[in-house]
RNA sequence: GCCCCUGUAGCUCAGUCGGAUAGAGCGGCUGCCUUCUAAGCAGCGGGUCGCAGGUUCGAGUCCUGCCGGGGGCGCCA
């Protein structure tokens, strides 16, 4: 079998030859077309014209008269403009979907060279609450490990944790305070802000408090055993915090993607000393810097990655190159993204830079931020992840759940032991879709109605459509398996079925627009349409009533397809799909 | 002050390498459950694509300037 392409790239391969002629080269611009009864436009006759100073049409009737189509459109035209409208053959279409039905992967071609690329996301901080501003890394970066893995890429996850620092001597003495067992005890019913809240406020209240604090510190950098047990606590209880909420989050991080920042702290001086080979590092105020090139700060003045505090104590981003170091070195990454949010450009930009003079990154193309914009408050600002109230991120899937059990149990026929994990799936899913569809750079107000909601552009719209696709096999006792091994003929007949058949051949075309871009949102964009006119096809097209049996097995082939790829497409989302709701 | 992101319908957002008459959801209005699940469908109404220039055969899309919103700019991470 032929290697599954795009639509656009198939057609315009077949102009390309045509376009040659005129002039070696040029691109014959095919793109969907918004016109009735049009499915594709080549645009690139008109340019061409423009270069050779002839009629655009005149071009364009050339180059149709030239190219070989007849096999894959029934109709191609030429605009007065000169754009060249191509309409595929029905016959054709619906072979190709047949094709199309027969493949696993729906037409995605893995990639032709597997990398290794190292996902940053999530990186909560141990002894503090996952709150809201968590979520846009958990989940788009969860969604970007599962289309890697389906792209053929080997993802290694890394959870980079914040797991070390000063705020450690405040929050053992801490638990000592309060003894072993009831700080263990606070953390595991996840309980986090209350206990960090109390070491704050111990360490704000008590100059007693805040010198065992500061010797804390000193005794934790020094490696003292007990300290490090007791750190140990801190770390291993929250980590197992952090997994619940993963867990109900349906996202792939485990215990062992944990990464923390302790985990460089071996290779800190490592690291400065080599900056300190290679010339890079400057020591400024007493502080041991790197001036990138490119930055400067509000006079002007070049800005510095501070690698080592005056103190001797060194920074984070002392700990981001030592990662950096480490992925590209022990794991011998191929690319490295890092899903932070978008204040940390500049930091990561710089970052990036002093690693590539390093020699710890091989090419700059080779460390991505993907950055995703802020979530505000009601009062536009930035939902406040120091001191400030914010929603936990436990709540909110609290929340969500609660919501979904409701509207499960006011329109489902479900039985009560299905509802609670349909539930779970609708508004979990719902959460996590109202993430993923939108531009990741955009900021957006925290809002529990537009992020639980369940009718529209949603979560559950898409599962619900592939729920109807499903009914229909269950209702006749059909197996989908029969239907998704390319043995059964597809017939179009009626315009839904077309639409809905055109729409199944993008499935390959969303997905790589989606890793080319890092940008979920267009995966989300292209599903919700496929739904839509899944729906418009399910209200018009009887299936099992179908006007022949020819026609009724087409049909199921169509529904076996669309439940496919929307099982498939939420999938690599990380949106559960239920099989009945 | 400098830099980054952003501005599209009442609200929330899509809009592909610049293509023809800018789309969807929510809300509003009108219909549709005796036929495969109404978390749905069909239809109506809703636009100075922030503003002004420029490039181009063609600009929501690219460039410049201005305005509004968010963020960043040396020892917190």
């Amino acid at each position: 079998m032929e290697v599954m392409a795009g639509l656009p790239e198939l057609l315009a391969a077949a102009l390309q030859p045509a376009f040659d002629r005129f002039e070696p080269g040029s691109d014959p611009v095919v793109r969907p077309s918004g016109r009735a009864g049009v499915d594709f436009q080549a645009n690139g006759a008109m340019a061409l014209a423009k270069r050779l100073s002839q009629r655009p049409s005149e071009v364009a009737e050339q180059i149709v008269g030239w190219a070989d189509l007849q096999a894959v459109c029934s109709s191609v035209e030429v605009s007065a403009q000169g754009f060249i409208n191509l309409t595929l053959a029905d016959s054709w279409l619906a072979g190709r979907v047949g094709l199309h039905a027969g493949d696993p992967r729906l037409g995605v071609v893995p990639a032709p060279r597997a990398m290794t690329v190292v996902v940053d996301y999530s990186h909560p901080n141990v002894a503090k609450e996952m709150h809201v501003g968590h979520l846009r890394t958990t989940v788009i970066g969860d969604a970007l490990c599962r289309l890697l893995s389906f792209a053929g890429h080997t993802v290694v996850r890394e959870n980079h944790i914040g797991d070390w620092g000063t705020p450690f001597g405040m929050l053992i003495e801490h638990l000592l305070d309060i003894g072993e067992e009831e700080a263990a005890h606070e953390l595991s019913v996840g309980d986090l802000d209350s206990f960090y809240r109390a070491s704050r406020a111990a360490f704000d209240a008590s100059p007693e408090f805040q010198e065992r604090a500061r010797h804390r510190v000193v005794l934790l950098q020094s490696g003292d055993p007990e300290t490090l047990r007791l750190w140990q606590v801190l770390v291993d209880q929250s980590v197992a915090y952090f997994q619940a909420v993963y867990e109900r989050l349906d996202v792939l991080l485990q215990p062992s993607d944990v990464v923390g920042e302790s985990s460089y702290n071996d290779l800190l001086p490592v690291v400065v000393q080599e900056l300190d080979e290679r010339g890079l590092l400057v020591v400024s105020d007493g502080a041991r810097c790197v001036f990138p090139e490119g930055f400067v700060n509000r006079d002007g003045t070049p800005l510095p990655l501070i690698v080592q505090k005056s103190d001797g104590g060194f920074g984070y981003a002392a700990t981001d190159l030592a990662a950096l170091r480490d992925r590209f070195g022990r794991l011998a990454a191929d690319l490295a993204l890092y899903v932070v949010g978008a204040p940390q450009a500049q930091h990561l930009a710089m970052c990036f830079a002093v690693a590539e003079a390093a020699g710890y990154l091989p090419s700059a193309e080779q460390a991505v931020h993907v950055p995703f914009g802020n979530m505000l408050g009601a009062d536009r600002k930035m939902f406040k992840t120091r001191a400030g109230a914010t929603v936990k991120l436990g709540d909110l899937l609290d929340e969500a759940v609660v919501r979904a059990s409701a509207a499960v149990a006011e329109r489902s026929e479900l039985d009560a032991g299905e509802r609670a994990a349909v539930a779970r799936m609708v508004g979990i899913g719902a959460l996590k879709y109202a993430d993923l569809s939108t531009d990741r750079i955009r900021d957006y107000v925290f809002d529990y109605d537009r992020m639980l909601a369940f009718d529209g552009n949603t979560g559950p719209y898409l599962q619900y459509a592939r729920v109807r696709c499903l009914s229909i096999f269950r209702r006749a006792s059909l197996e989908i398996a029969d239907f998704l091994n390319g043995s059964v003929e597809v017939v179009i007949s009626e315009p839904p079925e077309r639409a809905l058949a055109l729409a199944l051949l993008g499935f390959s075309a969303a997905i790589d627009e989606t890793l080319a871009t890092w940008s979920p949102h267009k995966l989300c964009t292209y599903l919700f349409d496929l739904a839509g006119l899944y729906t418009t096809f399910f209200e018009s097209c009887p299936v099992l009533k179908a006007p022949s049996p020819e026609v009724r097995d087409s049909r199921l082939v169509l529904c076996a397809v669309t439940a496919a790829t929307l099982g498939l497409g939420l999938s690599v989302l990380g949106i559960e799909a239920p099989e009945r709701m």
